[in-house]
RNA sequence: GGGAUUGUGGUCUAGCUUGGUAUGAUUCUGCGUUUGGGUCGCAGAGGUCGAGUGUUCGAAUCACUCCAAUCCCA
């Protein structure tokens, strides 16, 4: 009876199916008719909208302003930097066509936008005044994904927000990758309370037109790491090809030093990954569309317009306070319905009201992260909802920190590599510096190098695959 | 990139082998009943059977093409 209206399958049976499940049951997105598209809902879009005000306040506290630019771009522009090009032409989407008639130039729909920002930059900048230019634009980007999507994670358009500086100084813009990556790393345990490590990326899993990319890493439950967020020095790669010079204190000419940085509703998908279980989302409190949801009960009408009255004069008090409440007064549904029903979207905070609790002036009061059932007397559950709104992110932050550091080995030999991969452990092993050992472990493993992080410099081991001396001890996992 | 599976009212589904005008549940609307962990009754609404082409007197059913989704492996 009714089973087939919550999820279906165990998070720790069907992964993959029980992400699915919970992406469209909980209604935070539904596939569109064209593949590999998904549409965000009024939930999905609010959790997104959180992501987005926290990162733009920081962003404004260092000096970046939005802005935005348009979705189509010359092939002429997306080809002059060549690895740029190269990297990303297999997964463009291109337009040719406008009404009846063939385009000259044909378009790409982006799939990033340095080459367009940088077009522009050339046009904005002249003199050392105007630098450092530090513009964020909030859109989307386009990438054909032909096979394997899926809701957040892989679909051929994403929503993010791409930063691209410009800095006159190198050092100045190695800074810049190194505090937004921090912003990035603040932003996703504060608001979505998911631990990461940061570091480097390998050579062969940077950005194509980078010199070198640092990202932030989490470890997903099914043993597959995700990148979280990613950001670029750039060097002077792209201003050489797109001329973005400024002349000096001295009149002398100079090519800027540039960076580019992204996150992208991939932060969604992880939360959705990290937090929740079988009965459905768990949401961080910070982003939770509903933080607090109240069931009113009762049985004779006398009943309702007490217990009613009551929750009114709850929720008031809680607007007041601006926390994100909704009294669940659907008279067509049982209580017991709105139980599972707000379990599955993950609401954090569930308060019960009903003629037993009113006559002793308490509630019952449920966390959903760890289905904690307690009572409070009514005049203070506001207080205590205020409290543990702060301690459910704390919480639901430990114990993911604890999953994470439970999962991380040390290892020396490449036969524990394998195995301890299949339990789906994030692996810390050394490695030379001959890249093809990379490569070749990718391929025999299909894990690579997620991350370098700072400090893990290791010339006293011996490499994993060759056996010749180590180089660092970066961590190794399967990605998504 | 390779493989497997699937598509029938909003949702889940029977029917397909052996071609004959689509079954049940749920949802939705109305009325009543009920409400502390997925109430119940009565009445009503809702389907170009993913799309196209072919075979046929006749196609959800057979054949081919396309579209979309899911899972597994690289």
């Amino acid at each position: 009876m009714g089973k087939e209206i919550g999820i279906t399958v165990k998070k720790s049976e069907d992964f993959s199916e029980w992400y699915t499940q919970l992406v469209v049951k909980a209604e935070l997105a539904d596939y569109a008719p064209v593949k590999g598209l998904i549409v965000l809902r009024p939930d999905g879009y609010s959790i997104w909208e959180s992501i987005k005000s926290s990162l733009d306040e920081k962003l404004s506290h260092t000096g970046h302003r939005n802005g935005f630019l348009p979705v189509l771009i010359p092939e002429s522009l997306l080809g002059k930097e060549k690895d740029h090009f190269t990297g990303f032409n297999p997964e463009v989407f291109w337009v040719t066509r406008s009404g009846d008639g063939e385009l000259g130039d044909k378009l790409a729909l982006r799939p990033t936008s340095e080459t367009l920002a940088y077009t522009m930059y050339a046009k904005w900048i002249r003199s050392w005044r105007d630098l450092p230019l530090k513009i964020n634009f909030w859109n989307s980007a386009l990438r054909a994904e032909i096979k394997a999507t899926k809701p957040f994670l892989r679909t051929s358009e994403f929503l993010w927000q791409e930063g691209h500086t410009a800095h006159a100084e190198r050092d100045e813009a190695e800074k810049e990758v190194i505090d937004i990556l921090e912003i990035y790393k603040k932003t996703v345990e504060n608001e979505l309370a998911i631990p990461v490590i940061t570091g480097k990326k390998s050579e062969k899993e940077k950005f194509v037109g980078a010199v070198y990319t640092l990202t932030m890493e989490s470890l997903m439950p099914d043993g597959k790491a995700l990148q979280m967020g990613t950001t670029h020095f750039l060097g002077q790669n792209f201003s050489k090809p797109f001329e973005v010079k400024y002349a000096d204190k001295n009149n002398v000419e100079n090519f800027v030093w540039q960076t580019s940085w992204g996150v992208s509703w991939r932060l969604i998908g992880g939360m959705i990954m990290v937090h929740g279980d079988d009965k459905g989302l768990v949401l961080p409190p910070r982003v939770a569309p509903i933080q607090v949801v109240i069931i009113p009960i009762y049985r004779s009408n006398e009943e309702k317009n007490m217990v009613l009255e009551k929750s009114r004069e709850i929720k008031q008090e809680l607007d007041n306070r601006k926390i994100r409440a909704h009294l669940d007064d659907r008279d067509q549904v049982t209580p017991g319905f709105k139980f599972n029903d707000w379990e599955m979207k993950g609401v954090p905070i569930r308060i019960e009201l009903g003629p037993k609790d009113l006559e002793h002036d308490k509630v019952v009061f449920v966390r959903r992260h760890n289905q904690l059932k307690q009572e409070y007397p009514i005049n203070i559950v506001v207080e205590i909802i205020i409290k543990e709104l702060e301690k459910i992110h704390n919480d639901m932050f430990s114990d993911a920190q604890k999953i994470l550091d439970e999962r991380t080995v040390t290892l020396e030999t490449y036969d524990d590599f394998k195995s301890e991969l299949d339990k789906g452990m994030l692996i810390k092993a050394p490695i030379c510096d001959n890249p093809s050992c990379e490569e070749k472990i990718k391929e025999e493993t299909g894990a690579d190098i997620r991350v370098i992080p700072d400090g893990c410099d290791d010339d006293d081991s011996k490499c994993i695959y060759c056996g010749d001396q180590s180089k660092i001890r970066p961590l190794f996992a399967r990605g998504y």
